[in-house]
RNA sequence: GGUUUCUUGGCCGAGUGGCUAGGCAGAGGUCUGCAAAACCUUGUACGGCGGUUCGAAUCCGCCAGAAACCUCCA
């Protein structure tokens, strides 16, 4: 809070200030799945990064407007300009309407968005929503001369665009002087220069999806969407514009192209971008058929899996590593969070039972502030989880009566972990609380007090049998120094 | 081939020019009628070879290996 938030800007490739435009209003942009399939392991990376985000800028007093557009057409099967649009593709193999598509998956992606905890955008715009203003886009970028038209469809010049300003600063790549000044042989292609990329396709006669616009009955090109819909939304200039790696290029670059050709100047202040999720090493993706999807994560059925993983374990496993780092899928990477994970709510837990003292032995001033150094640092969730994990020992300590803490330190502590743990990294306890449960407790509580009784009696007869009774229903007891525990095993 | 990046202890995974990351597993201990759990303690790692430096795992160079992007993919 008293420090300065510091993110890792793509563009520059280094740590920066973060300074919004205009504070304390924050604008982001995040690009959302196309929805042509089940979310998959690999969306829930950027989805939860950019929550974490969102999450913080909201914790430290921002008022974040979060956009998060869904696709939902315009994103061809091939390379920018070639193929079946995906959406359409899947509408023709189940015989549904691309919009049936569309809201199937969508739908299916909010429920596993919500079961990870992921708080919904403040805008999901779809891209079939905004032609209007993709078609308003083009115009602009034909006034100014960086498109052209070519038998319906319109395309970004983009050697021409090359020429007034800098293209490929996000990736590193930069234009071949010998590919832009080599003339295309092929005289059927529409494109006058290979790297040009669609801004306006004619749709073949067999197309569902098109609609009106000055060149052609058609649709927007993919890259089209992003720019039209942060800028209508977050203003020509705004302040971060998150996504995927593998969206670097050229999806991004494109973005850049686009608005700089329309507005003059570059739409994004900081670039964010996180890594990908790999397994065997090798990116988790759908053309390469090694992905699990999250509902497989859930319940466990896919043969990759040894058991099933609830998404909390899911959303720890991610926050564990830092977003701009590959994290290696494994069963055992994922138990061993599944377990850390447990035992960091375990810890809050008791620290919601811990006695205040007359004065404390612990030093607890300063995790707080190491909690939001982390943050600053470019999001490092798994420093904080680190810090997190630190505070546990003091928990356990003065649990044990090894250490003891003051009210005001109490209250401190129990604050840090709430906004850290639940408001922050966003994790909740997995553990539902509904009249149900209540009434289990309750139950529970009196049949252990019995057996408390009974082994005060040493009545051990009779304590064994109610610890064998439960666990033939799948309840495991623990006995405590002070009192019990108690689990339903899964 | 081009662009970008990575290589850390049994596994996962942070970080830094000199000071213990953390988690999981393992080992030892405490507690305990038994059991289970829990808790406490414990690890001195940074691909190879050079260089800069008082000092590098951290900076630079070379080599080896890996990945992502360069066609759609979060």
């Amino acid at each position: 809070m008293n420090q300065s938030l510091y993110i890792h800007n793509s563009l520059t490739r280094r740590k920066e200030l973060f300074e919004p435009l205009n504070p304390p209003h924050v604008g982001v942009y995040v690009c959302g799945p196309t929805v042509y399939g089940d979310a998959h392991l690999g969306h829930a990376r950027p989805a939860i990064t950019f929550d974490l985000l969102f999450r913080y800028l909201t914790h430290i007093g921002y008022k974040v407007r979060y956009v998060r557009n869904i696709t939902d057409v315009g994103h061809l099967e091939n390379d920018a300009d070639e193929g079946e649009d995906k959406i359409e593709k899947k509408a023709r193999l189940e015989q549904l309407e691309p919009m049936e598509v569309v809201q199937y998956f969508t739908n299916r992606y909010h429920h596993n968005m919500e079961q990870l905890n992921v708080l919904p955008p403040s805008i999901e715009p779809r891209a079939s929503g905004h032609i209007i203003e993709q078609i308003e886009l083009i115009k602009k970028i034909l006034e100014a001369g960086y498109a052209y038209e070519s038998n319906g469809s319109v395309y970004f010049s983009l050697d021409k665009y090359a020429k007034s300003y800098p293209y490929g600063e996000l990736s590193g790549r930069v234009l071949d002087e010998q590919a832009i000044q080599t003339r295309n042989l092929d005289g059927q292609d529409e494109k006058r220069f290979p790297l040009d990329f669609a801004l306006w396709k004619k749709a073949a006669p067999e197309h569902i999806m098109h609609w009106p616009s000055p060149w052609s009955e058609g649709f927007p090109g993919w890259h089209l969407e992003c720019t039209a819909m942060s800028t209508k939304y977050l203003g020509d200039t705004f302040d971060i514009h998150g996504g995927g790696m593998d969206l670097l290029f050229p999806h991004h670059e494109c973005e850049i192209a686009q608005s700089t050709a329309s507005l003059g100047h570059e739409s994004v202040r900081y670039w964010m971008h996180n890594n990908m999720i790999t397994i065997n090493g090798q990116k988790m993706g759908k053309s390469l058929g090694n992905f699990i999807t999250l509902n497989e994560f859930f319940d466990g059925s896919h043969q990759l899996l040894e058991k099933a993983y609830t998404p909390m374990a899911v959303r720890f496993f991610i926050l564990q590593a830092h977003y701009r780092s590959t994290v290696d899928f494994s069963n055992e990477a994922l138990q061993a969070s599944e377990k850390g994970l447990q035992r960091l709510m375990s810890g809050i837990h008791l620290l919601q039972k811990l006695q205040p003292s007359e004065k404390s032995t612990v030093n607890i001033d300063d995790m707080e502030q190491k909690c939001y150094q982390a943050m600053n640092d470019d999001l490092n969730s798994p420093m904080v989880i680190a810090h997190l994990f630190d505070g546990l020992r003091i928990i356990n300590l003065v649990n044990d009566g090894k250490e003891t803490i003051a009210e005001v330190d109490l209250q401190q502590l129990k604050k840090t972990y709430h906004h850290f743990v639940f408001d922050v990294l966003g994790l909740k306890d997995e553990k539902q609380t509904n009249k149900q449960t209540e009434l289990i407790n309750g139950l529970m509580n009196h049949i252990l007090q019995m057996r408390m009784q009974a082994k005060a009696n040493k009545d051990f007869v009779t304590s064994d049998s109610i610890r064998h009774m439960l666990n033939e229903l799948g309840i495991e007891v623990k006995d405590r120094k002070d009192g019990f525990d108690w689990s339903i095993q899964d």
